[in-house]
DNA sequence: ACAACCGGGACCTCCCGTTTTT
DNA sequence: AAAAACGGGAGGTCCCGGTTGT
């Protein structure tokens, strides 16, 4: 692969798309905060964003993913990659992360605040949810597959996976009770807990 | 207070319906398995269970409810209520589920596997199971917090369930590419796996 | 604006529409009159009508409404806005309504006649009614407000508007008690009464 | 029946059992504010309020009921008969219906908002409001005869009667939008708007 | 062709009267 | 006899696929 000069630097095209999809993300996320997910339809979501509808369409396959969808998968691999040979898998993991969270924007913490309110609180989109976690704990079983040389199906991998998407889990939770908690540090800790072997 | 032996001594009331519910549920199973999720309504389960629709709702809130409902909880509280004390939380809670799938008659594993099946290929069911997740993290919590002594929403309590959760979550997935397995077994493993630091 | 004739020029597809409305209404007023509300079923009414049951409820969202929805709205609107600038607001209402009961047909008065006995006898009905009021008394706040010049949440405004639909509650309760009663004429003069100061 | 000696020394009886009907709907108006009233079973009132669901029944008929019932009936009555003869009747109902208010504790004007605004909000309620308006405006009809001499189905007092309560709707509706304000007084203006013959 | 409209069917809720259990 | 469970039926919502008006 003739790689391009920079992971960052995107052509036009894509930065133009990306930009869209944003707008369609954010015009929707404030709509849904002012009357709610199920009483906002998405032709008021392209009218807002000034797109149409089929744009909409072609960006988001249904409605329930222009919540679900986000752009920390990369983040996290990215971050994952970066991470010294020396840490053993959660270690690296954990400071992944860390290093990925402190990334996001102000308005992106926001918005992954508001998106898990909407998840907990919506049925039809707590169904889409497990799809989203199923697919999270196949890419950290990929990462840490591939940096310790074993394969993705190892029970051990998994194992591992499933349970730091557990503890996600657990930290999602535990938003949904005091919504002003701070996630990424919640989820620094409880990945700390498994580091430590979950002693109480 | 003369504990009752609490299994078999149930009124005619509890043990007929006890049955009835089975009943439902075991039809319900047997027509998925003909003809699929979606094309099985809820008529036709009442029908071949002899039971009208009112009977089957009081039972199921929904029809997505008759393929998640197990009786798979009081039996793990139990069994880790009977762990020793000198086995810690992990120990314990993996002792537990031990003891709780040898509970399981040959058929109740047939329907465990039938049940995943049918989550993990229908999105409707998929949907339910976060909520089914959730609880039974919460369940977990619960208990764990009461042998320890400790809150229910302590932290460290929080991710030890979310953890064992989460590998439960793994587990399903593997059994879905593999529906041969013994899901007891990889469970175990699994969290074996957790009470050792997850080392690869 | 060379003003289009508003009632006639209506697509064919509008014109189907007003059609079908009044089927169902129509067959619905005849059978709750044959055999009460309560003993005659939305399928039954669809029957009659030659529709769906979707399309019933296309049309009206719950079999209440295919009691309490009539067309006098727009009626009392137009003639309202008629009435020369010279009458004050409770003189230009009154005008408006002896107006507007003046374009109803003999068949458009019995069924108002027959509404009302329904609406009084049956429970289920009067909750709606109040809704209807309610509607009402804006929708009157609205148009004195337009011609005036004021705020629609003007409490002069809402005050005027509370006590026409006041007196017109008033009229609905006389002719519970006597159902041969001339409903304009009644309603006209409540509101003369009003209009000089409710002297007794 | 050896009469009381005046009609506000009730006996020990009946104070009591004014006092079990207050507690019942207390403890209803905290839950509901708690829960929401759908959410709310008579059960949960009757374990709050320590009495047996039969009990609960004989106090109010319905679930309804214990919302809509208040005591400012026989407040307004009494109050109106205490007025000089040289009012007219809407003067002597203005001051009545300010009396009236001005006995009311804080509490009772805190229950007043609540039921008003539960009253707005849940469908089931507002059906039970239209009767509750009628009974008000039959009694502002009886008592409004009983000064004037006339019958109570006399138009003018009927009318007189409905304008009032159309007022007080309407003063409900501006209640809804804006749930801070004060009852009485818009009531009291709305009144004296009406006495002045509407005037904008 | 394009959108609006319609028919049909599945899901689910609520209520009421009857049977069964205690 | 009181309480619980059941059967039946009506109301209401949603979605999908086919048809019709524009």
């Amino acid at each position: 692969m003739s790689a391009p000069p920079d992971r960052t630097e995107l052509g036009l095209r894509e930065r133009k798309k990306a930009k869209t999809r944003a707008a369609i993300q954010a015009h929707a996320f404030r709509l849904f905060g002012e009357r709610g997910y199920d009483s906002t339809t998405v032709e008021q979501i392209c009218e807002a964003a000034e797109v149409s509808e089929s744009t909409f369409y072609r960006y988001f396959p249904t409605k329930v993913d222009v919540v679900l969808w986000d752009e920390f998968d990369p983040l996290i691999v990215r971050a994952f990659a970066d991470q010294p040979a020396e840490l053993n898998p959660i270690q690296a993991l954990r400071a992944a992360f860390r290093a990925a969270f402190a990334e996001l924007s102000v308005e992106q913490h926001a918005e992954q605040r508001q998106r898990m309110a909407l998840v907990l609180s919506v049925p039809e989109l707590r169904a889409g949810m497990l799809d989203q976690f199923a697919q999270a704990m196949h890419l950290l079983a990929d990462i840490v597959a591939e940096r310790t040389g074993r394969s993705n199906d190892d029970a051990a991998v998994r194992t591992l996976a499933g349970a730091v998407i557990g503890v996600a889990m657990a930290v999602m939770f535990v938003m949904a009770d005091d919504p002003t908690a701070n996630l990424a540090e919640l989820l620094d800790e409880a990945i700390a807990h498994l580091e430590t072997g979950l002693t109480l």
